[in-house]
Parts: C-alpha cells; structure tokens; sequence
DNA sequence: TCACTTTACTTGCGAATTGCAAGCAATCTT
DNA sequence: AAGATTGCTTGCAATTCGCAAGTAAAGTGA
C-alpha cells in the first residue's frame, strides 16, 4: 500500500473498505468490546472477515488486543487514542447517513442535535471510552 | 446490498471502498471536474474503476453527471447538494490523518487550523464548490 | 476533407479479495 | 469427564480488482 501522503488516503488505507467502520462503529459508539460481540450486528460479517480487520486495525496502532483476565478463551479489543480521535468522523458519517436516507433507522433528531451540539455529543462518546 | 438501515452502513454502501472517498476529494476539494482531471491523481486510479464509481455516485445522487457543450467530447462531473454535505466527512478524516501519519503531506498547520476554524473551513469549501 | 489526436469510456483476463461453511484448539461449566 | 463457549483458521467458489489494450465519438490541423 502507501499510495501517496494524502492524508485522506491514510484514513482508507486502514479504514476504506466495507466493514472496517461498522467495526469502528461498534467499538467506538456502541461500547462493544469482545469478537462475539462484533459479531453479533445486524450486517452480518464473517468471522474470517472480522478476524483479519481487528488485525490490521491492531496493526495500524487503532485497537488495542488483550486477553481478559476474567475468562481466559475471551479477548478485549479496545480503541487508542488514535482510535478514539475517529469518532468525529463515524458520527460526521452517521449525521450525513441520516439526514441522505428517507428510510435510516436514526432517530428523526439524531443529525439536527449532532449539528447544534456536535462538540458535546463527540465529548459524551470520547469521555465514555476514557473511562473504562 | 442495504444490509441495515443504520446511517453509518448506508454511507458505507456508497463508499466504502478505497477509491471513492478519494474521487469525492477530487470533486469536493480540489475543484476537478473531468474524466481526465480525476485519472490524473497520485494514487493513480485504473480508467474502468474510475468509470465504474462515478456511475455508482451518479446513481446515488451524489454526483452530477453532464456533457460539456463547449466540447461534445468531454463530459462535467460535478457535485450535488447531497454531495456538497460529505464536505465535513472529507475533512474530518483529512485532519485525523494529518494528526496521525507522522509522514503526511499535509501542511502541519492544517489539523489544528481546521480544528480551531472548522466552520469557515467547511463553509469555504461549500461555497466554492455552490459558485461555480 | 482526411488523417491525427483527444476524451471518455469498455473489454479481457489473471490475480487478489470476499463470503459462506466447517473445523479446531484452548478454556470454562456442569 | 463431557459438553459448551470463545476466538479464531482453513477451504473453496464467486465476486471484484487492476493492468493493458481496444473503441466510438468528437475535435483539430493541413
């Protein structure tokens, strides 16, 4: 990969592809933090699938893999810093998603109240990540 | 597809893919506006992929697609409103990977001026892109 | 007007990626 | 000790990608 320096086509060589943000989304936005969890959504992804992207995700220093002390076959993934600095991004996708589809399962106030309080609603899922 | 009604997974269904985003920041930030135009950038897109997403985005509503009547030859792709709204997407993920590529060719000033002046960053944009 | 160029594509084809189904080792649970 | 759970890996067919080449329509220069 590395295609050129742009910094947009970083951000796709470690997330444009069709499930890398479901993923992130899940993670970052839904608190989930265990394989099974990830692939419990509705999207349906395989397990091969979702094994090879937390790889990578680990690989470009967004996740963090640790086994869990509680129950040994278990693994936490967790999102870094960098990871968590994606946020604006997956909820800027998410106000557009709303607000370009007639039929979204967002809440009809989900993109107006992202616009009139976006630093608060990003500061409200970064805080959450922080804290546990 | 439509795998799920969430908002993020309908963007995603758009372009989620390595090219996409890219073409998008050719039309949204760096004014271009032809076949030509867009086959010239760095990262080097094949013709057949670059003819396939533009239909693709056509089809989505995301882009415009028109023949030049100063020349029957060339044709003018250019952004719709529904387009114009991914501005701030683009710019988000620009500015976490200007953050987080310690290699970018980003002008360093870039991610903390776009984060201290996002709006007028955003609306500059815009606005070019409504003029022309 | 007739060859030549430019533009926006399409077509073929081998290589890489995807997605479904199974399988599997390690770790709990009963 | 037997069975379930977890986080994967493996096989394989099918889709998609990406390079190279080709093509039709329109414009240009002589």
């Amino acid at each position: 990969m590395r295609r050129t320096g742009c910094p947009i086509n970083f951000g796709l060589e470690i997330f444009g592809d069709r499930w890398t943000l479901l993923i992130l989304r899940d993670l970052l936005l839904q608190n989930k933090r265990r394989f099974q969890e990830l692939l419990q959504s509705d999207e349906g992804i395989a397990t091969n699938i979702l094994a090879d992207r937390l790889k990578r995700l680990e690989a470009a220093g967004v996740i963090d893999r640790s086994p869990d002390p509680a129950d040994g076959r278990k693994v936490i993934y967790r999102a870094t810093e960098k990871g968590i600095a994606l946020v604006p991004v997956l909820l800027e996708i998410a106000a557009w998603g709303a607000s370009h589809d007639a039929n979204t399962d967002a809440p009809a106030d989900f993109a107006p109240g992202f616009k009139s309080d976006r630093e608060a609603t990003i500061a409200a899922f970064t805080a959450r990540l922080r804290d546990d």
